[in-house]
Order: structure tokens, then sequence, then C-alpha cells
DNA sequence: TGATTTTTGTACCATATCGCATAAATATGG
DNA sequence: CCATATTTATGCGATATGGTACAAAAATCA
């Protein structure tokens, strides 16, 4: 087969970049994350990334392209972070379980004060004025919904919740977890007490 | 008793007031809740309260100042909106329909596109560099906390739970049913979805 | 070496923003 | 009517902000 990308000796033309593309875009990300997108200028992000603002805007577009594509790499951390928990085939509890202590470990990353999920602390606000954020949101939740779901279902197939059990019901409250989750870690909760909350909450859901 | 405070007749010395200091902090709120507290100027609130700025000033102090008066507000707004639906003594199901229905009419109150909680939509993003906003948020959630577990713990005693229901588990439950409202109903959700959450979440939670 | 291409760095522009100084306006008290 | 008290209204000033123009820098290609 032919080679389509060499993506080791790129040989372009020009003066090349001084900066890696994906960290800048991390960095940026990391502003939002602890400011929002009103509250962060341009010059914290050209600070934060190294970047001058033309190549801010050479690379990315406007604040507002860079904020969505901040947003988008996001949704799929978030997304993975939650399939790998259920990929392994535990326990619905022990499943449950992975799932919060993967969301915790990403609200709780970084340097600074613990920050909370990007999407909850940062889009949400956004959402009531912008449209693309708000489909952003809407396809978002409604993909952890599902794959809550998912698992509920296969749950309920393999005996681990009694029959009559409903599954879209349990997803919501499992959405539901990870939301007032998201929100008190930025609020300032302590990691442990909601390393206890999810643990109640998995309790209450698997009956 | 001799008259203390006669609201009637201030006779104050000076030029009246041309506002009043309670609907202009109304309106202030309703900026704030629409672009939240970094994306709202105070060219918006002044152009919203009708005050002009050195009025702004005078009545409330500088913009955060304003901005944490409104909200202490909502906070007691939302506070008396959760009590009024426990003090009718209605069943458990009915009682908790009954808070988030009264969450809901908030959360889709005003004029333009919903706006859901003032809380979770302006101050979470605040708190990560804001103790007073995080100190609010504690209080706030701990109170919504409590107050579920209690009308939970008395549910227990009158026979509408088991015995053996966790009254804090499911208190923490209720509380996350209803920041996934306030999420949702500001990433769009339509009224009529949410109404159809709360129900299966207060059917999963009163088992 | 010199032309070409791409990125960087500095500087700039128009506007927005927060906060306040100051004078005009409107009430009461004597 | 005049002094006093309080609020309103205009406008200033320093800085911040998003966005861009333009020349210098650094690479490849011929």
């Amino acid at each position: 087969m032919v080679q389509k990308k060499s993506d080791a000796a790129p040989k372009r033309r020009g003066r090349p970049r001084a900066y890696d593309p994906q960290a800048a875009l991390q960095r940026a990300t990391d502003s939002f994350w602890k400011t929002g997108y009103a509250g962060t200028s341009l010059d914290e992000i050209s600070a934060a990334t190294g970047m001058n603002r033309p190549s801010l805007y050479a690379a990315f577009g406007d604040k507002r392209a860079l904020y969505l594509e901040a947003l988008a790499q996001y949704w799929q951390l978030a997304f993975s972070a939650m399939r790998e928990a259920f990929a392994e085939d535990l326990p619905l509890k022990e499943a449950l379980t992975r799932v919060y202590e993967g969301a915790l470990s990403i609200y709780f990353s970084g340097d600074g004060r613990p920050r909370g999920c990007f999407v909850i602390g940062t889009a949400v606000i956004e959402a009531v004025d912008d449209l693309d954020i708000r489909n952003s949101l809407g396809a978002g939740f409604r993909t952890f919904d599902t794959d809550f779901e998912t698992r509920f279902r296969t749950a309920i197939e393999q005996g681990e919740l009694k029959r009559d059990a409903d599954p879209a019901a349990l997803a919501l409250l499992a959405t539901a977890t990870m939301h007032t989750i998201a929100i008190r870690a930025r609020a300032g909760s302590p990691r442990a007490d909601l390393t206890e909350l999810a643990r109640k909450a998995v309790g209450v859901i698997c009956g």
C-alpha cells in the first residue's frame, strides 16, 4: 500500500510552527475550564498557549471557534472515559463505580483548584444564547443517557437487576448523579465526599 | 406599641429615588441569569434596570456585590419554593413531584429562552475563583440535601418507604435529579421532557 | 544564492468595560 | 426663599478586549 500521509517528515514549505496544535488546544481548554468562555480573554489564552494572537487565529479561527473545538475535544474525552469503564465487563456496581471514579479524576485534574466538568462549568452557561452549544449539549447528554441505559438493559438480561426495572429511568438517575458530582466538584466538595456520594447513588440505583 | 418604621411616608430629605430597589435587583438578576457574571456588563444591567451606573453603585456597590445580592435573593426563592412544596403535607410522591414542578416553573420563567437555574447557570462557573460563592453553593446544596433527607426520614417513619431505606442516599439522588433538570433546562430540553424525567426519577426514588 | 511560502512578533485600531468625578435636579427643613 | 441632603445624569479616564495589518523570520525549492 502506498504511503498516504507521512506524519514523520512533513517537509512543509514555510517557517515551521513553534507550537504543537494539540498541546495548545489543551492549554486553551484549561483556560476556558477555569474561567469560562466569557471570562477568558484571548490574552490569557495567548499566554497559556505561548502562541501570539495571529497564530491563534491562523490555527483555530476566532475565540468562539476555538472554544467549540475545545468543547468537542472534551466530549471525546468524556465519552471515552465512560466507555473505557464499561468495556471491562465488570459487574454492574463495579462498572458504575468506575464510571464515576473516572469522572472524578477528570473533575479533579489540573494544577489549581478542582474545576469540575468542563461542559457543566462552561458550556451550560453559554447554551442559552448559542444554538451550536445547545446542540452539542443535547447530543452529549443523550449519549450518556443511552450508554447508561444500554448497560442497565444488559444488567436486566443478565439478572443483575430485577426484571421489572426501568432501564431508561435508571439511566436518567445515573446521568443525574454524574451531573451533581460535576457541579459539587466545582463548588468545592472534597473528592472523598463525592466518592461517597457516588457509592450511595450506586447503592440506590442498583436496588 | 410605638411605630418603629413608617414604610408608608419615608419623608426622606433629598431627591427621591427614581427606581424600586427590589425591582431593580430582579432586573439585574435577570441579566446575570441570561449571560452569566462575566458575560454581563454594567451597561447591560444599567439598561435593564433603567438605573445609570452611579445609581447602581450607590444602591448595590460594585458588580460583584450586586451579583452576590442577586445570588442570595435567588437562594431564598429556591428555598421557599421547595418548602412550600413540602408544607402541604402531601404523600411523598406528590410532594417530590411538586418540588420538581416548582423548580421547573422557575427554570422556565422569564421572557426569552429558558434559563434553567440561576445558581447552576451562573454561580457554579464562578465558584472556582470565588470563595464567597463557593461557600454560598456549599450552604445552599446542603440545605437541599437536608430538607430532602428530612422528608425521606418522615416518609420512612410513616411507612411511605421501606424501613431499611437510606434517607441520606435518597436525598442525594433527589438533589441530583434537581441538578440534572436545572442543567437540561438551560441546555434546551423541552419542559415536557423534564416533567417526564422527574416522574421517572420519583418512581425510582420512591421504590 | 535568490524566489517562494508559511509562521511569528509587534503594533495598531475600534470598541467595550469598570469605576468615579462633578454638576444638575429634586426633595425637605427652617 | 434659601440652606441642606440625596439622587440623577453626563461624561471622563484608564485599562481591557477582540480582531487584524504588516514586516521580519525561517523554512523549502529551484
